[in-house]
RNA sequence: GCCGGAGUGGCGGAAUUGGUAGACGCAAGGGACUUAAAAUCCCUCGCCUCCAUAAGGGGCGUGCCGGUUCGAUUCCGGCCUCCGGCACCA
């Protein structure tokens, strides 16, 4: 053993040996219980930042930790492969997406390597390649024969920078989740999943996922958004047509004073037809419609309407209401309709100001204090119906129940239930992505590729320009085909898949990642699923983790799976940050992994990414805490150095009665025991790996103390030796998820053969996590006043008469008297005057 | 506006879920070693204050205001601030 901690020495040899031997190769196992860990896999960008850095070191302490339990652990790495970046290359540097994704591949999981993360390599999946995403195209057809995959025109969001269509989900703010441009609504035919069949199961499913974390869930059931209400039909005065409207808010059916429509509600024109005010009318739903969608559905954004001169009849009252056409009101959610009840919702009462309708309470408030005219509307679901026919006098919840049964007896309306989730369009106008396996017929229209001809691979030959469109529209042998049912000319669909297609069913993929029958084997893909553990960046709140969940639904109904749910337990780790932000090129403030671990190692890089902060926390980027990192694994090394080089010999250790040893003995094994209990429990429950590491380092100060002393003596020798080789050996034991390297070599020089991996994890004997004496604080009517040291099982008594006597606490208590003295074993002592 | 989460030293963060607030690390200050520096090791380190040669002592302190309790960072009520999500969703 070197006598200096050399992380560039130990780490390649290690990584060496590990590959070598296969160390971490899994193969299914019945007879151990098997622990998923996984995390998010990377997209090949081209070198890994901090970012990864901490995920990875968080699951590989995770997986390292089981497989020391006794658990087959599975722990699998891949590549999100398909992407913009790559096209962007080939645009800009003039190199073939595959090629530039290849080569960062390679590079990566060299880095990744460097890091001595516990992977099955041999499993490694790549998104990119023919093998793996013409399952993508298999998954598509069975979506298709099922009806869960289907092309419509629609208003679709686009990015101009990337040129390509966005998914709702892939929209943050009005802005491209990947590049920030402001996206833009365009009307096109796209391919899309029908994710809202699933809506209930999803919202259904997020009350069971006890494992994640409730903000991730909260995001879920809110962009999922479901909401009960009632359909009600107003028929038109006039016309056969009935106009549908949905509300949440039926209970305020007597306060309609009139309709909303949206201005693309395909009942506008005819309820225009041969009207005065058509012509107006048209040019302000014109005027409209022109507007940017993220525009008109701000908040700020000023209501706006136009009189359509028809009325609709109450369906109670049969009173006669004017239909409007307002801006507010969205085509794409519940009717496109909406009764307008501007005493009770704060948008019709705006509304109703501005063009001077009738406003009217028909809900008291509790305190009955409600005048009209109103100032503002009365939303609160408390209070008594007023003006309501036959159900004034109800409370509101209650007229809710009776008035939609009515209707539904009626038959005047019925029960409802709307998400806000929409499907999800898959459609890219790009190329480096999984081609769609659709092809346009002149004579038969839209055909599915066979399956017996998947895959559909990318053409290589293809002009990377940049004019926008989809490459593959610019490849002949790929565009011109043979219909499959006809014989006669067909073209191709040019779109690829959403790369989020890819990412929704990987970790299926690791379990038989060479299968090719299908998709997965469903006889491992029930060994391993779910995922135990999943790990990854709360920017998936809605995206990934959604898809995921989604796909592994429709997975089940096409009978590969048993499970429903994708991902047991969550944990979402928090950013690296900088100076306060994000590290980005921008800001100039990224730290280098590679140069992190040339300069300190691997172990360094991972210890401190999991010191420095809890791992669903940000994590502040500290050089100086680095070092701090550095440090400690030093000190560890030389304290194991100093005690090979002291006369130690692998054997000396157990079995020793320290139950008479020196207490300087028996506080050594109190303390490795009580340490094993720690960082036991910091990871299991909660993987507080912040304190763990700081109970190791309390552990090392405790021994570097000890080793400080004199030298003992004879017997005390023995025991001594014995209970500091047991301590040495269980705190690298401990250390070896968070430092494997060093770990390893640690192992190795107190005489254990490797890998250390193999080692099962220290467990702690209860009996000696138990302190012998403890420290009693005396508190004066709450305030602490003494302290003394008694025998740790000390009973009330005598605690209470030793606090008593002590002159210092009678000094405080200056002779008064004591009303009351509550006594915490083992904990402290107050004296109530 | 609605729904989550969080406010603790100079900094990152601990605190057995009602029982000594500030573990561990960083930074800072002092010292040892050294020709010197780095590295390493030792000591001090919440704020204010008293006695003072020193040992030691006192008050305040976990965003703010109240409450419950012998005792509150922890429980309850009311605010403030920050972060994240959703938002003319009917």
């Amino acid at each position: 053993m070197e006598s200096v901690y050399q992380p560039k020495e130990i780490e390649p040899r290690w990584q060496a040996y590990w590959r070598d031997h296969r160390t971490f190769k899994v193969i299914e196992d019945p007879a151990r219980p098997k622990f998923y860990c996984l995390e998010m896999f990377p997209y090949p960008s081209g070198r890994i930042h901090m970012g990864h850095v901490r995920v990875y070191a968080i699951g590989d302490v995770i997986a390292r930790f089981k497989r020391m339990r006794g658990f087959n652990v599975f722990h699998p790495m891949g590549w999100d492969a398909f992407g913009l970046p790559a096209e962007n290359a080939a645009i800009q540097k003039k190199v073939h997406p595959a090629k530039w994704t290849a080569e960062n591949i390679d590079y990566m999981r060299g880095q990744l390597q460097k890091m001595g993360l516990s992977y099955d390599w041999e499993r490694e999946v790549t998104t990119s390649l023919p093998d793996y995403y013409r399952w993508n195209q298999w998954f598509f057809l069975k979506m298709f024969e099922r009806g869960l995959a289907y092309r419509k025109m629609a208003s679709v969001n686009w990015c101009p920078q990337c040129a390509t269509v966005l998914a709702n989900e892939q929209v943050i703010d009005g802005r491209c989740w990947r590049c920030d441009t402001e996206v833009i609504q365009k009307n096109l035919e796209q391919w899309f999943f029908r994710i809202t069949s699933y809506a209930e199961e999803l919202l259904a499913g997020c009350d069971r996922l006890t494992g994640w974390p409730q903000r991730v869930l909260t995001m879920q059931k809110n962009w999922i958004g479901k909401s009960r209400g009632v359909e009600v039909r107003f028929s038109v005065e006039g016309r056969p047509e009935a106009l549908t409207i949905f509300t949440t808010r039926p209970d305020t059916l007597y306060g309609v004073t009139f309709m909303s429509v949206a201005p693309e509600h395909p009942i506008v024109p005819l309820l225009l037809s041969g009207r005065s005010e058509k012509e107006a009318a048209l040019a302000f739903i014109e005027r409209v419609k022109k507007q940017d969608k993220t525009v008109r559905t701000a908040v700020s954004q000023e209501k706006e309407g136009f009189f359509t001169g028809a009325h609709a009849i109450h369906p109670l009252t049969k009173e006669r209401i004017p239909i409007w056409i307002a801006n507010f009101v969205l085509m794409e959610y519940g009717a496109g309709a909406v009764m307008a009840v501007p005493a009770h919702d704060q948008r019709d009462f705006e509304f109703a100001k501005k063009y001077r309708l009738p406003i009217r309470l028909v809900i008291q408030n509790r305190e009955g204090t409600l005048i009209e005219p109103l100032t503002a509307a009365y939303t609160d679901e408390e209070g008594t119906l007023v003006h309501s026919g036959p159900f004034s006098g109800l409370g509101p919840k209650e007229a809710q129940e009776k008035i939609a049964r009515s209707l539904e007896e009626e038959g005047l309306g019925k029960n409802q239930v709307h998400y806000r989730l929409r499907d999800w369009g898959i459609s890219r106008q790009r190329y480096w992505g999984t081609p769609i396996p659709i092809l346009y017929c002149d004579r038969c229209g839209v055909v599915p590729v066979p399956e017996s001809d998947l895959p559909v691979t990318l053409p290589e030959e293809v002009p990377f320009t940049g004019k926008g469109g989809s490459p593959l529209s610019e490849s002949p042998s790929f565009l011109n085909v043979v219909c499959p049912k006809c014989k006669g000319p067909a073209r191709r669909e040019t779109d690829t898949m959403d790369t989020f297609v890819d990412s929704s069913w990987y970790f299926f993929r690791y379990t038989s990642p060479r299968e090719t029958a299908g998709p997965l084997d469903p006889k491992w893909a029930d060994y391993w699923a779910p995922v135990d553990q999943y790990i990854g960046g709360i920017e998936h709140a809605v995206l990934h983790l959604l898809y995921a969940r989604f796909f592994t639904k429709v997975i089940r109904d096409l009978g590969l799976t048993k499970i429903d749910e994708p991902f047991a337990n969550l944990l979402t780790q928090g950013m690296v940050i900088k100076d306060g932000a994000k590290m980005s090129k921008s800001k100039g403030n990224i730290v280098d992994p590679d140069h992190l671990i040339e300069t300190y190692g691997a172990d360094t890089a991972r210890l401190f990414s999991l010191f420095a902060a809890p791992p669903e926390k940000d994590l502040e980027w500290s050089d100086e805490g680095v070092q701090g990192a550095f440090r400690f694994l030093q000190r560890v090394w030389r304290m194991v150095y100093e005690h090979t080089q002291s006369g130690f010999r692998p054997e000396t250790g157990l079995p020793v009665d320290f139950s008479k040893a020196s207490p300087r003995t028996r506080e050594i094994r109190r303390m490795t025991h009580r340490t094993i209990q720690k960082v036991t429990e910091d990871i299991e429950q909660g993987f507080q790996f912040n304190t763990a590491i700081a109970a190791l380092m309390e552990f090392y100060n405790a021994l570097s103390k000890d080793q400080a002393g004199p030298k003992p003596e004879g017997e005390e020798a023995k025991d001594h030796a014995a209970a500091t080789a047991e301590a040495l050996g269980h705190l690298v034991s401990l250390l070896s998820p968070f430092a494997p390297h060093a770990a390893e070599s640690l192992w190795e020089a107190l005489g254990h053969p490797p890998p250390i991996l193999d080692r099962p994890w220290p467990s702690f004997d209860p009996e000696w996590i138990q302190e012998e004496t403890v420290e009693v604080v005396v508190q004066i009517n709450g305030k602490v006043r003494n302290k003394f040291s008694a025998p740790a099982g000390l009973g009330e008594d005598p605690l209470r008469e030793r606090a008593l006597a002590d002159p210092k606490t009678q000094s405080w208590i200056q002779g008064r008297p004591i009303k009351k003295v509550i006594v915490v074993k083992g904990r402290l002592v107050n004296i109530v005057l």
